[in-house]
DNA sequence: CGTAACTTTGAACATCCTCAATGTGAGTGG
DNA sequence: CCACTCACATTGAGGATGTTCAAAGTTACG
């Protein structure tokens, strides 16, 4: 999806020609793990807070993890669902944007950014930076075009067949999948209230597109009728 | 609020000194037109299509753009309002993510991409690409922050304080502010219909928070009041 | 002057929210 | 092991908000 041209022209090839970008057969794990600390995260703490100094930049290795920021309007709004391989902490800015919490027990990678303007392994620190941009412009483009269907339940049946596509992007299974967040999170993600996402579940379950053994476990059964968002309901 | 630590360290200094980033006193037009070609498009004209093959990076330097793309459900998506300053043109994609309009008259600066691979002055390229990754990396943020308010009153509200900061940023005035897209363009940005948007306007009239003269010329009179919502009303 | 595109307004209807109650499952302590 | 609690999910009823369909007002432009 995304184009060698734009990275090889912000990379110096000539001290740089082991670290390739964005080549399919790539491990970010690897070249993360070299420069960042592993830290363990237990499900509902929070990693860091809107508007404290963004000392770190942090890379998903297992897990689900929201961003979220509270408007000027006084309610919550969560601004992204990450998982593996999704990076975040506000790469570009003096202060984070929004607050990060697990909504699992998640495995991150943290990078201190005090390194970045130090001399060692440059290359490695590009890379992970230029990544990084990608990641969260993903997550926000992404964002735009789930918030902006027409109705609730086209908004979360849209939500749902992202779920499967990331999981499958993950080399998950891309059915039945997982929905770790809980449907107030997914109601502050789109604007809406727990109870319109419960019921769109519901509707989307009646409708016979999706199945549910638990909540948080869905099964897609037609995903034409979701992507079509779910009009005929 | 862009750090300057990310860039300092995706730049090599040593062949890059005369061009310093994110300084408040740069001036992107000056840089950008040494690499670039000047483009002036009518009002109304596509600038280039969905899907199509990703050639060119783009900068305004007047007017107003909107990029928009079609959903799976059929409906038209709007993704951003890009006036001065800002770069469009989905930099790190072979494809273009989207469709982009003029919605007035613009003057634009035009980046061939195949410019980016060659020898010369690679170190401009590096900053124009970092600037554009942050300006689409802003505009998708700032989007994500405004569809997720929870009334169309408070959408619309917060779209018109968007537009004033953004007018603020490029030295016009914030107050009255220019709203060069139509109706329908406002709805398809939020998901709404154009007669909703057209009846927001009036109620945030009505309730004395703004003042129109013409559709397209609006004078922000109660700041709070927008910016909390507008739930009184 | 007339057309065309955009904006505004109205009325009936559908959707979503609010408030309330009930259902469900995991974890806790007797 | 069994209440008990707590957080989350679901469902219902009524009211608020947004949409649809229709019509009229406004502006720019030929």
């Amino acid at each position: 999806m995304y184009s060698e041209l734009a990275s090889s022209a912000l990379l110096e090839r000539q001290d740089d020609r082991s670290t390739p970008s964005h080549r399919a057969d790539r491990r970010p794990e690897r070249t993360a793990s070299a420069l960042g600390q592993t830290e363990f995260v237990p499900a509902g703490s929070t990693i860091f807070h809107q508007d404290d100094p963004a000392q770190h930049l942090y890379y998903v290795i297992h897990g689900s993890v929201t961003t979220s920021l509270v408007t000027e309007d006084g309610n919550r709004q969560i601004t992204g669902f990450l998982s593996q391989g999704a990076y975040f902490g506000s790469v570009f800015c003096e202060r984070y944007k929004a607050s990060a919490e697990a909504v699992t027990a998640c495995t991150l990678i943290r990078y201190c950014r005090r390194n970045w303007s130090g001399e060692s392994p440059r290359a490695l620190y590009k890379q992970i930076i230029l990544d990084a941009l990608q990641s969260e412009l993903k997550t926000a483009e992404d964002s735009v075009q789930l918030l902006g269907r027409r109705t609730a339940c086209a908004k979360v049946a849209a939500f749902l067949l992202y779920l499967s596509e990331r999981a499958v992007d993950r080399g998950e299974a891309g059915n039945p999948i997982s929905v770790p967040m809980t449907r107030y999170d997914i109601a502050d993600y789109f604007g809406l209230t727990s109870e319109s996402v419960s019921r769109c579940f519901t509707k989307l379950k009646r409708a016979g597109l999706i199945s549910m053994t638990t909540p948080d476990s869905v099964t897609l059964i037609d995903r034409r009728a979701l992507a079509d968002g779910s009009s005929q309901i």
